[in-house]
This record gives C-alpha cells, structure tokens and sequence, in this order.
DNA sequence: TTACATTTTTGTAATGATTACAAATTTATA
DNA sequence: TATAAATTTGTAATCATTACAAAAATGTAA
C-alpha cells in the first residue's frame, strides 16, 4: 500500500483515501476496467464513494501519466495501468478485451511526416481464442 | 453518381436518394466526418433530411463494410470511406485528424497467439505538423 | 391506375457515459 | 482551535447515440 501512495506522491497528487482505493485498484487489476466497473467494485466497500469522484480521479490520473484510457467497441473509456507496451485485442464475440505484445517498436517520440508523436495505440478486433473453439463445437 | 449507386447495389443496399448522398458525401470528402458533422452540410441541401437517418445509414454501411469507423479524441465516432492501409494521426492541439501511411502489415487476417485478428486501428496521438511550427512562433 | 405490402425516413423520447457545479466534508495550516 | 485549501459528494446538465412508432415513399400485383 505504500507502494500505491509513492506513485501518487511522486507525480505530486496527494495520495487521499479515495485516490490509493482506486489506483490499487488499477495495480492490482489488470483487466481494463471503466468508470463504472471500478465502481461497482469498489462501492460496496466504500459506501460514501461517489462516481464522480471516480471519474475525477481517472481523469486526473490519466493527466498525469500514471495510467492510459482507451475506447472500447461500445466507445466506453476502459483503463488501463500496464506500461509494457502492448496491443488491445477486442473479441467481437464475448466482448472481452486482451492484452498482446507488441510486435514492433517504431512510433513513441518519434516524428512522422513532421508530426510529433507522443502517444499510440493499436487496437485488434475479431475473433478471441476461447470464442473460436466454441465456434467449432 | 452512378458510381456511388453502384456500389450500394453490390453491397445489397437499395440506393436509396438519402444514402447515396450520404455515401457521396464520405466517397468525396476524405475529412473523417462525425454523424454530425455531416447532418450539418448536408441538412441544408436535403431540407427534410433527419439525424436518425444519418445514424441509421452509418451504422448500415459499416456493417456492410463499405466504411469503417473509428473512436475520436473526444469519443465521438469518424467514418472513413478510404481503404487503403493508413493509421490516424490525432493532434492534441488543433484536434485535427491526419492520414499517414501505414508502416507495416502484419496483423490483417492473421492469428496471433490463438486470437483471430479481422480488423485493425492504428492510432496516433501527440502534435502535428502545423501547430509544432505555431509553437515555434 | 389503384390497393396493398414493404422499405425507408422521420421525429420524439429514452439511454447511458461523462461532465459541470455548488454544497458538504475532509484535510492541512497557522 | 480557527481558517483556508483541497477533496468529495450528489444532483442536474450535456451530448452522442439508439429505440421506436408514426409517416412517407417505394415497389408490386391486379
């Protein structure tokens, strides 16, 4: 648990109750929760959390660097705290998201076409594992 | 025109007046417009025109694939009629959207540890070329 | 053409994620 | 302890999108 308060510490957010709660969550899940996953979760054992603190805090901490966001199918933001870079696979089928290696390192802080970029994301679709097997049945 | 009639017809698609102008649109102007960015242009030259129709006519022509869709900064959906391999390059500043090409192609159709890979995003974030040379002002 | 069935479009209301904002609470500081 | 600042809450608003039933347009058969 100190360990959730020095990330917070160090990118100079006071580590608040409700803030260690929710980016214990993130470290210790790695499984894209949204907003509203986390709450459901975490609610119960928070009575007086609000979700707007929920969304507050995300959003602070995706403003910080501490964790990324990304879409899902359904356009609803999913979380992320993983930094290894990695890909986003989206099952059409059961809808559940997975994480890849990346296969290739060749954008992050790099110019192209004279654009800066800072930031990527490569997002798969199609067909997961599970669901193909079940397709064969 | 008879060309944006043609592939509606080839896709299925009964070419009716309101998704051939909305085809045309998006065959014409390769600027990611939003449902709602086209309802603006086109509402004035289609008076009795309807939001709902655009919605509806979107989400038909990606099922069909004629165009894809991708999720914007701020969540909300473009549509894309291009197909040639291209990632989407978003600016943080000015919010525009740019077309780069694609540096490699190595995840359509493929499987990738077990998954079945149909379809694939890439997405650029960070500042383009235009707004890197206002800062330098 | 007319009558009927089907498809397309419309317009309004609902949904659902997210945000705005002011009040209430908690925390830090003097 | 008193006061200021930061955090959190809760409700209401926003905004993209969808649901749905009515209206309009189109196709078809006699």
């Amino acid at each position: 648990m100190d360990k959730i308060k020095d990330i917070l510490v160090n990118k100079g957010i006071s580590p608040s109750y409700h803030r260690m709660k929710i980016l214990e969550y993130l470290v210790k899940n790695n499984n894209h929760p949204t907003a509203d996953s986390i709450y459901r979760v975490l609610a119960p054992q928070i009575p007086t959390l609000s979700k707007t603190t929920i969304y507050n805090t995300l959003k602070t901490f995706v403003s910080k660097g501490i964790i990324s966001s990304f879409a899902g199918l359904n356009q609803e933001l999913h979380y992320d705290y993983k930094f290894e870079p990695h890909v986003h696979f989206f099952c059409r089928k059961c809808q559940r998201i997975f994480d890849l290696a990346e296969p290739f390192d060749c954008f992050k802080d790099k110019s192209i076409e004279g654009h800066l970029v800072l930031s990527h994301q490569i997002n798969l679709e199609g067909i997961c594992h599970n669901c193909l097997q079940d397709e064969g049945e």
